[in-house]
DNA sequence: TTATAGATTGCCT
DNA sequence: GGCAATCTATAAT
């Protein structure tokens, strides 16, 4: 596989935390822009890194396929809250989705982050995932089982509602924050949602264009 | 390579 | 009680 260098202390400081502002605006905006920013997990003297290839927009009140559509619950309530704080839920029985909050405080929008291209930690994901160290250095699209898929980063992330629910990603202090490492804005392709079955023809998910690291079925 | 079903928990009606 | 912003294994082509 690839060597990629890892990120240390020293990498961190060139990068810029995404500000609370960039997510006070429509989730359509957020979502494109959040596109190839790097999320961050500090977790004891590991750092993760992954850099945001796939995301969904959720509109809110007007959005049937969002989870604030029936209004302010105990679930839901971080999405009403103040931007960039992650809104993490449980679904299927098994797994969590990450999202961040958007729109000004008391608006609920938000972006669903579904896919990830691992920059640092990857032994850490791929313990976390169950993914052999050995066959991911035979075979490099095995990358695609540690990060492709909301539920897929959340558990390479160790991302759970109880640990994470809430926390707010513009704070420096936070051992989970969203930053900007100062790459070019990625060339983007917008394409309907995937796994809803409300508005499910509206295209709001938004991926790298070319990346092969985005989830569903490879089409190349 | 694509298509199907099954798992499994918490939230909402 | 029903369903869900998913993933995996297994089967069929």
């Amino acid at each position: 596989m690839t060597r990629r260098t890892l990120a240390g202390p020293d990498a961190l400081q060139r990068w810029s935390v995404v500000p609370r502002e960039f997510y006070a605006r429509d989730p359509r905006r957020v979502a494109r822009a959040l596109l190839g920013k790097v999320l961050l997990r500090r977790s004891g003297s590991t750092l993760l890194a992954g850099r945001i290839v796939e995301v969904e927009a959720y509109l809110g009140a007007n959005d049937l396929a969002a989870h604030a559509a029936a209004g302010k619950t105990a679930r839901n309530e971080v999405l009403f809250g103040s931007p960039g704080h992650a809104y993490v839920y449980f679904i299927y029985g098994s797994y969590y989705c990450l999202n961040v909050a958007c729109e000004p405080e008391g608006r609920a929008g938000c972006v669903l982050i579904r896919a990830l291209e691992p920059l640092a930690g990857l032994r850490a994901m791929a313990a976390a995932r169950a993914v052999p160290i050995a066959a991911l250095e035979a075979r490099p699209l095995l990358l695609r089982k540690l990060t492709s898929g909301p539920g897929r980063l959340c558990e390479a992330f160790a991302i759970t509602r109880a640990g994470d629910n809430g926390k707010d990603l513009t704070d420096t202090r936070s051992d989970l924050l969203i930053v900007d490492d100062g790459s070019p804005a990625p060339r983007v392709a917008v394409t309907p949602r995937i796994g809803i079955t409300k508005s499910a023809k509206d295209k709001l998910r938004y991926v790298i264009a070319g990346s092969s690291l985005v989830s569903g079925p490879r089409k190349g």
